[in-house]
RNA sequence: GCCCCGGUAGCCCAACGGCAGAGGCAGCGGUCUCAAACACCGUCCAGUGUGGGUUCGAAUCCCACCCGGGGCACCA
């Protein structure tokens, strides 16, 4: 990139901000910043420990941002938006009275950095290293506020033994239902041995041999193993769990074939927790967007489990509407359901073996597709509605999932859509049990009073919603004449419990969480097996089981689309390493170790408790020091569960950071270890940095700075190519370097231009070539106080005129609302407006160039702190307070207020701000232009907008 | 199909229901320069996606629709 703000020519003065000067400014207070430890924060006791410092610096903050993936290739411009937000926030709030902990680690295990370790033979600590190298550099170039002593990496040994400590408590915890919090798994068998807790058999706790009782133990483990359905991917040779796997069936990192498959993999049951999860969902400041995409994943459905008499015994289906019993006139069974063998009759047996057939070749991204025609078949055999004891149909249909509910409907054809198409397709009754009402009907050509309206063969569609019943009476149960489904719901529920018939439920889509990889770049489990293959979590003085040495990283490689191999763990083949003899208190034995690793979400689920005490070596996190920054803060809201202050960053972790993060916190709460019942209290999701990308004609991205723009057409090598804009990044070819802005502007200049070019949730287009714009007001800023031949402060002591001084408290006034509010865009504005203002003087003023350097500060740290040097000051601004707007400058004597005539702008008056409305309306009707605009009408109505404007209708 | 978010000047964005413009880019004119770049000074530019409604007054509130982005989706 050519530098064409360089000085090119000797003309260029000499202590001109340039982009050199400002890369002298910026390294130098970068390293008086890390001399000084200007950015350290104190905890309130601890090794880190300074409780007067803590208490002098205020409320405690505690601002965090989404923690990065160091990747191979580094930072782009779009990387560290949310980081300066956060910076110029946390450096805003240390001006203004908070003692503030702002830090940053390195989600570090993952699969790019094990995948260039199979391409290469490097260990992938080697690369992990490296790119946590270029990282801090880019980081540190751009003069984050970050406490350095707090920023951990979750590759460090130091770090996972603790992720491996918080793994063995959840699995030596279950969740006890009637307080629906976990304990630990030692109370569980207390209870079980004294007979407080009947055994899930009832028998005795001592006449159950050991080993059943191990396996009744382990199934209530909040992390236990199980033999179930997953996700395998043979293309990354590892299982994945749900929240990994796309909407079209493939993985969401390399978008890779995923496979059903039953294997025995270890799980993390937040099914336990899904009510909570939901239902603190209210407690949290987070976006609407957000939570509800939390509520939609957990899929919370209140009901009812209905049972169907049928020759294959009873089958329970799961319905929220009950209540809609009465008008259920057949069943359908997922193909798969384990009934339908025994329900097919000879006759339909060759229809339904191909059926199922069928079905099992489509592959998920088919079965789901919802614009599909309806297809199914007959079983030959009927079920019992319990409610009119007549004998309905049992179909099979694939738009029944297996893996939702119990796998089978009752089809209410009146009153769901994908029922009545159904039904009308294979001609099945329909009968109408709620009377639509009028609008409906008439807005679907049948008319309201005809007796035949309830005759569904004239309906276009099923109608949903609340209507009084009809048709919906048994010897014991009447509906007629209700006409909110809740009461249906609770009438009916109250007559299936008390008929046998069913009862009230809820079910959930989230599934337990499956949490073992078979990879090599990732946390062991601090897990062995005795001979007997139960599952031990190893104690705490053998942790951390560090990952073993070894030269073979891949797990075994399949072709992406064999559903049908195996996985297989790089552990595995390390055979000294998994063998291992151990005394876990019952003398020396042979034990295998667990060949897995964690998932890449473990190191995330806790890293901010880490920051607040990182060289604890006796505790995850000291809970006094976990009290002071995340506990629950009544004083803010009575109900706040407490957590992080603000938490900055992208969409995208929605369900899956986000969810299981929450879960672990959840666990660590109920056992003890938190004060704070949720990890994250507020939620700030920035938007994105979009940036044009040019597709040629085979739809290939190509380099998009390469692209010529002529008369509105794009080209790339002389060929016409299409433009887009999407996130920058790698895979678009239009990432920007932020080493090319510091080396052509200075990292102040990128900082500003980032925050300047919108709100910190909206998504933007980079332009480089606008980036100008910020560095010449830092130009400015910088020439209003320096002399650019000399280096000299050029500020002088004399008193600002009453208008500049006005001009700067309402700049105050704004710029401290505005960035308390994260509205930096705004701030920026107002500051490049007072900044024009003083341009335009002879000289600045000393009183006018200490608040704006200080209001500057937190955007732009390093030109504000080497200002504010020049203008004599010997320490940094960092804790010096943010200036406080006099409220005498922020009110005139007089105001200007538009005069409309029917709403229309026609003349203007200046009245004394205290005028009364009486006066402020003489004086406009009093007005030259406002009487000819009225034509010398007579005024109908006046309102006069104290402060605003007046309204003449005439 | 459903749920969010957003459509204001050529572009990025501002505007407690009250004069559509704070700021930046680009454009145009000028200063500086042998010339240019940089820098500086000045200046042009829209009636707010569309159609209704509420109101004295709507970018702002309500309804419907269109467009863009994101999420969910035979979820019983």
């Amino acid at each position: 990139m050519s530098a064409n703000t360089e000085p090119t020519t000797t003309d260029t003065p000499p202590f001109r901000y340039t982009s050199a000067l400002a890369q002298d400014i910026e390294l130098r207070w970068q390293d008086w910043w890390a001399e000084h430890g200007t950015f350290e924060t104190p905890n309130p006791s601890g090794p880190l420990g300074d409780p007067e410092l803590a208490a002098a610096r205020g409320d405690k903050l505690f601002v965090l941002d989404m923690f990065p993936y160091p990747s191979g290739t580094g930072l782009h411009v779009g990387h560290p938006l949310g980081f300066i937000g956060t910076d110029v926030y946390a450096r805003f709030k240390r001006m203004t009275g908070h003692n503030v902990l702002h830090t940053m680690g390195f989600d570090a295990f993952g699969l790019p950095a094990e995948q260039f370790a199979v391409e290469t033979g490097q260990h992938p600590r080697i690369t992990t290293e490296q790119n946590v190298a270029t990282y801090r550099r880019q980081l540190r170039r751009l003069g984050l506020a970050h406490d350095p002593r707090r920023s951990i990496s979750t590759t460090d040994p130091h770090y996972y033994r603790w992720t491996q400590w918080i793994f063995s408590q959840i699995f030596n915890a279950w969740l006890d239902p009637e307080s629906g919090t976990a304990r630990p798994i030692s109370e569980l068998v207390a209870e079980f041995e004294s007979g407080a807790r009947p055994t899930p058999d009832g028998r005795p706790w001592a006449m159950i041999p050991a080993d059943e009782r191990q396996q009744v133990i382990d199934d209530h483990r909040l992390a236990y193993v199980s033999d179930a359905p997953v996700n395998w991917c043979p293309g990354l040779g590892t299982v994945v769990a749900n929240e990994e796997v796309t909407a079209d069936g493939r993985s969401d990192r390399g978008n890779f074939p995923v496979f059903k498959r039953n294997m025995r993999q270890w799980m993390m049951r937040i099914t336990a927790y899904a009510d909570r999860l939901i239902d603190d969902l209210e407690l949290l400041d987070w976006t609407d967007a957000i939570k509800t995409m939390q509520r939609n994943w957990i899929g919370r459905s209140t009901g009812a489990n209905v049972h169907f008499g049928s020759p294959a015994g009873d089958i329970t289906v799961f319905t929220t509407r009950p209540d809609t019993l009465f008008g259920a006139t057949f069943m359908v069974l997922a193909p798969e359901h384990p009934f339908v063998d025994v329900l097919t009759t000879a006759e339909q047996a060759h229809a339904v073996a191909d059926y199922r057939r069928q079905s099992s070749a489509k592959n998920e991204i088919d079965r789901t597709d919802d614009t599909r025609e309806k297809t199914g078949v007959f079983t030959g055999s009927f079920a019992v509605n319990p409610l009119t004891g007549t004998q309905i149909p049992v179909w099979i249909a694939d738009y029944v999932l297996m893996g939702y509910g119990t796998g089978a409907i009752m089809a209410v054809p009146c009153g769901d859509q994908r029922d009545f198409e159904f039904a009308r397709k294979f001609g099945l009754d329909i009968p109408a049990i709620q009377r639509p009402p009028a609008a409906w009907l008439e807005d679907h050509g049948i008319d309201p009073d005809d007796p035949a309206a309830l005759d569904t063969a004239a309906w276009p569609t099923s109608y949903v919603g609340d209507a009084p019943y009809v048709n919906s009476a048994n010897d014991g149960l009447d509906l007629n004449g209700i006409t909110n489904k809740a009461d249906g719901i609770a009438k009916t529920n109250v007559w299936l419990e008390a008929n046998g018939k069913g009862e009230a439920t809820i079910t959930y889509k989230l599934r337990d969480w499956l949490f073992s990889r078979q990879r090599y770049w990732g946390e062991p489990f601090p897990v062995v097996y005795d001979s007997n293959g139960f599952p031990h979590t190893l104690p705490d003085d053998l942790l951390p089981v560090e990952l073993p040495e070894t030269d073979s990283f891949s797990p075994r490689t399949f072709d992406a689309d064999d559903e049908f191999s195996n996985p297989e763990s790089p552990l595995d083949r390390l055979v000294d390493w998994v063998e291992v003899e151990l005394d876990l208190g019952d003398g020396p034995q042979k034990y295998r170790r667990d060949t897995n690793v964690m998932p890449q979400w473990a190191g995330s689920c806790w890293y901010q408790l880490r920051y607040l005490d990182p060289t604890n070596d006796v505790a995850f996190v000291d809970p006094a020091v976990e009290a002071y920054w995340t506990g629950p803060r009544p004083e803010l809201r009575p109900d706040h569960p407490g957590g992080v202050d603000l938490y900055v960053g992208g969409v995208e972790h929605a369900v899956l950071h986000l969810l299981y993060a929450r879960f672990w916190h959840k666990v660590l709460y109920d056992l003890g270890h938190l004060s704070s019942k949720e990890p994250y209290a507020r939620l700030f999701n920035q938007g994105y940095i979009l940036a044009a990308a040019y597709k040629d004609e085979r739809e290939v991205y190509v380099d998009a700075f390469s692209v010529e723009q002529r008369d509105g057409e794009y080209f790339y090598d002389e060929r016409p190519v299409t433009r887009e804009y999407g996130k920058m990044g790698k895979s678009l070819k239009n990432a920007v370097s932020p080493d090319e802005m510091y080396d052509e502007y200075g990292a102040d200049t990128l900082r500003l231009y980032e925050m300047a070019t919108g709100p910190m949730d909206a998504s933007r287009p980079w332009e480089t070539r606008d980036v100008v714009g910020m560095y010449r007001f830092l130009q400015r800023l910088w020439r209003n106080m320096v002399d650019e031949e000399t280096g000299d402060c050029t500020v002088v002591d004399t008193a600002a005129d009453a208008g500049t001084l006005k001009l700067m408290h309402r700049t105050i006034d704004v710029v401290r609302t505005e960035m308390d509010a994260l509205r930096f865009n705004t701030a920026i504005a107002k500051l490049i407006e007072l900044n024009n203002a003083v341009t335009k003087l002879e000289a600045t003023p000393r009183e006018i160039a200490e608040p704006m350097v200080l209001m500057t500060a937190p955007l732009v740290p390093h030109m504000a702190e080497e200002l504010w040097r020049k203008l004599g000051h010997s320490d940094t601004l960092t804790y010096h307070d943010f200036p406080v707007a006099d409220p005498n400058h922020l009110v005139d004597d007089t105001i200007e207020y538009p005069v409309q005539v029917n709403g229309k702008v026609r003349g203007r008056i200046i009245v004394a701000t205290d005028a009364d409305p009486a006066t402020i309306e003489a004086v406009a009707l009093a007005d030259d232009k406002v009487i000819a605009a009225t034509d010398g009408k007579s005024p109908k109505k006046v309102i006069v907008v104290p402060g605003r404007m007046v309204n003449i209708v005439v």
